[in-house]
DNA sequence: CTGTTAGCGCATTCAA
DNA sequence: TTGAATGCGCTAACAG
């Protein structure tokens, strides 16, 4: 592979002529630039863009943290980055972290080593404060709430969403409401739980821990559900399923055993995913897409400098009724 | 930021010996190791791996392209590539193309300008020879077939699994078989479509164009598939739906209508994806996951050396029989 | 409008 | 076991 001095050479000027027509400068004449420009057809040549993000300091690629590709809510996200960074010319490095801490810190140190300019978190298992120190290094944006710290946040409003269909359910006259999460211990199943907790302390109804359904994320775990809930002693009567996925598989293998939903079980889900629609879900959503292209864009905004220091943006839900409740 | 030279300042060594660190080289001193990394931790240095990336000409970073992100069919093959990456510790670029070639060459350019050093394909629109191009640059593998040509390629027999399904489908006395597709000209719906002409010629019965359902890519597609049915003159008994979540928006769909999912429709889907076992999809299993990792692999296996020259393996599919025939 | 020159940060040959 | 020197390929300040 030819070089910039080659194609000067071969073009009878000097390298930075060249770098100028590589870069659309101005001042070039047109002789030089046509010789140029015909010197590199000829030859092949391309530019290494190492040398160029190498001496710019930058590599025009955003990093994106997220446990696994494959679960809708990750993937809508990232199909909203990835519009926004093709808008922009930039490219974005996917990070598949299996919620495992150190490979997020191995994409935090890509961050600091100047592989990519700026990360988007979706999902973590690291502490903020870990988070934090890289701070220094790129713009980061997580995909969930967090004020007053050097993190940008995008997010959905799990609390105000959770109370909504609380409410909802209650006021259809449910009052053994039960919900899932996916990962047990992360920053929004904590978020939900408090407003299960706060909203139904508020009503006067009974929070309960054997209620709480944890490792929900899939269909799968949404057919298996019906099994978990049978072998409870006491059952709630109304579940908030948090993904349409799942609430999918749980109304379709509750259904196929018999049970009726709604009427043994009102469900309302999570995410407005496609499925919700044909199966007449009750959802919220969530607009995850819109949460994947601004947080992209907050980052490259960042970046450019057109914006300075963190920004906390909350993104509205929206309530949808359908038949599932 | 601080380099390499300030490092070696600071521990009162040349840039060498720190590189020698960096790189956990032999023969550097005991005493001399410490002072490096003490300096290290001290000024918080990291190397800038644009330089690394430049001097050694590889940035140990894999492009992917595909259309979309956000469907089963890609997700599950990105899961098996990221599985993959992480192994070996290389980076995944995610290029979402949207099957435009404008932005399927630039990924291509990237290859060239040794921003990747290899490059995996899920789905293109740009031709064969214009991919041959520049496989010169780094290696390119194709999850589609593809033989004799500079490109390396990991499929799964489209022809035959659609062979195997017209025929168990024929079997079963269905004579009025359809079948739906994604992109109507892509390099799979001409080999899907060369199957079902072939063997419906063969055992005697009739391919029909106005049974060739196009735009079938996700849930609502095979949800709005009902009407389109509805509508024809002469409608098909049986179904060949690519994709199991395309299949689950049909059958849901039509029973919703009182269509009976066996009975008035016989369905095969494709993917065996998580829905069609809760909802008892016949299906077929081409082991989407697998491809992707072992693409990757061979991408990295060519990038190492470890092999040479294009190579072309075929998965073999496997027929899960479930209740929707 | 054009060319000379000095780095960007690092790895690596070569000589000691 | 160590270090000086060279260069990866490119951009940009500077001088003309």
């Amino acid at each position: 592979m030819p070089n910039i001095k080659q194609i000067a050479e071969a073009a009878g000027v000097s390298v930075t002529t060249v770098s100028r027509v590589l870069n659309h400068h101005p001042y070039v004449s047109e002789s030089k630039r046509k010789a140029v420009e015909e010197a590199i057809a000829l030859l092949n040549y391309s530019r290494n863009m190492n040398a160029v993000h190498l001496i710019k300091g930058s590599t025009q690629t955003v990093g994106v943290i997220l446990p696994r590709i494959n679960l809708f809510y990750f993937a809508r996200m990232m199909e909203g980055m990835a519009q926004e960074a093709l808008k922009y010319n930039y490219k974005l490095m996917l990070c598949q972290t299996a919620y495992r801490p150190e490979e997020e810190r191995r994409v935090l140190e890509m961050l600091r080593d100047k592989q990519i300019d700026g990360l988007v978190i979706c999902s973590r298992s690291l502490p903020l404060d870990q988070l934090e120190a890289y701070a220094e290094y790129g713009p980061i944006v997580l995909c969930e709430m967090v004020k007053d710290r050097p993190l940008s946040s995008v997010y959905f409003d799990h609390y105000a969403s959770f109370q909504k269909a609380i409410i909802y359910l209650w006021d259809k006259g449910h009052r053994k409401i039960g919900f899932t999460i996916g990962r047990r211990n992360s920053p929004s199943s904590r978020r939900r739980l408090k407003a299960y907790t706060d909203t139904l302390r508020t009503l006067g109804g009974e929070p309960r821990e054997d209620w709480i359904l944890g490792g929900c994320s899939d269909i799968e775990d949404g057919a298996a559900l019906v099994d978990r809930l049978l072998s409870l002693k006491e059952q709630p009567d109304a579940l908030l399923i948090t993904g349409d996925q799942v609430a999918a598989g749980f109304i379709f293998t509750a259904r196929s055993r018999g049970l009726q939903v709604p009427g043994d079980y009102a469900v309302i889900g999570f995410d407005n995913q496609p499925i919700s629609e044909i199966i007449g879900i009750t959802t919220i959503d969530n607009r995850l897409s819109e949460i994947g292209s601004r947080a992209f864009e907050i980052v490259h905004e960042q970046i450019s400098g057109q914006l300075n220091g963190p920004v906390t943006e909350e993104f509205s839900f929206r309530f949808i009724e359908r038949n599932s409740v």
